[in-house]
DNA sequence: ATGAACTATGAACTTAGGTTTATAGCAACA
DNA sequence: TGTTGCTATAAACCTAAGTTCATAGTTCAT
């Protein structure tokens, strides 16, 4: 599968996803080349992109999941699971603020947010 | 209130809280001056940014919420609920994604995900 | 076999969301 | 009364996350 394949699959412009892999956060094993130098991805790559979407929309940094997927870095599974962990709990926080920001979405348009002109 | 203790109660820097003001969310209201054009601020203001953190953290732009708190535009019921509606649809959306992030760092950390040197 | 479409790279550019700096007017306490 | 600290503004600066540009090689349909 070529670059315009997955862009296609994933919705991310071609050169994001030049610039994920820049940043490491493409493992290896799903980019390789052929002969004119070429990225040819596999399969997987489209399903693991979501994930990094996922990821990324919510709450960590590309140098964060950069950390995490580096292979290059090669950190120990006590390492890994202190980010993640961490990572869960601030994932559990965002979650709770925004309930918050429901309600106050929801008390903005029942004019209960004082600061309102009465509609 | 001065500026800096709401700077202190809300955990924000004094630039931050110019910075809002300038970018037009921070409701007339609850700024007024003083005689030596120091911003006096309403006991209120506290718990409104909070929400207003909530909802940049969570989703929303300073552009976004400009338009929603903004008087100067002055929108109609209508417009705010469409505003609001879309959002929190999002917001929604989001908190799906945070589920299978979730999912997805708990996996990492199992060495499902396949890309992983096995720990 | 040639022009339109696709691929590559490095470097410059862009935008949002702040932060820092320079400069200056009050304040408050010793 | 002076000096340390708080306040103000405008403008320059910064960083993350992309995007665009310039240049060049490849491929595919006609």
């Amino acid at each position: 599968m070529k670059i315009n394949e997955v862009s296609k699959r994933t919705n991310l412009p071609i050169s994001t996803l030049r610039f994920y892999e820049r940043k490491n956060i493409i493992p290896n094993e799903f980019v390789k080349r052929d002969e004119n130098n070429y990225r040819v991805y596999a399969e997987e790559i489209v399903e693991f992109i979501e994930d990094i979407k996922s990821l990324l929309s919510a709450d960590f940094s590309i140098e964060e999941l950069s950390l995490l997927l580096n292979q290059q870095l090669n950190l120990s599974y006590e390492e890994k699971r202190i980010i993640v962990e961490q990572k869960i709990k601030e994932i559990e926080d965002i979650q709770r603020r925004l309930n918050k920001s429901k309600k106050f979405l929801k008390d903005i348009l029942e004019g209960k947010v004082n600061f309102q002109t009465k509609c």
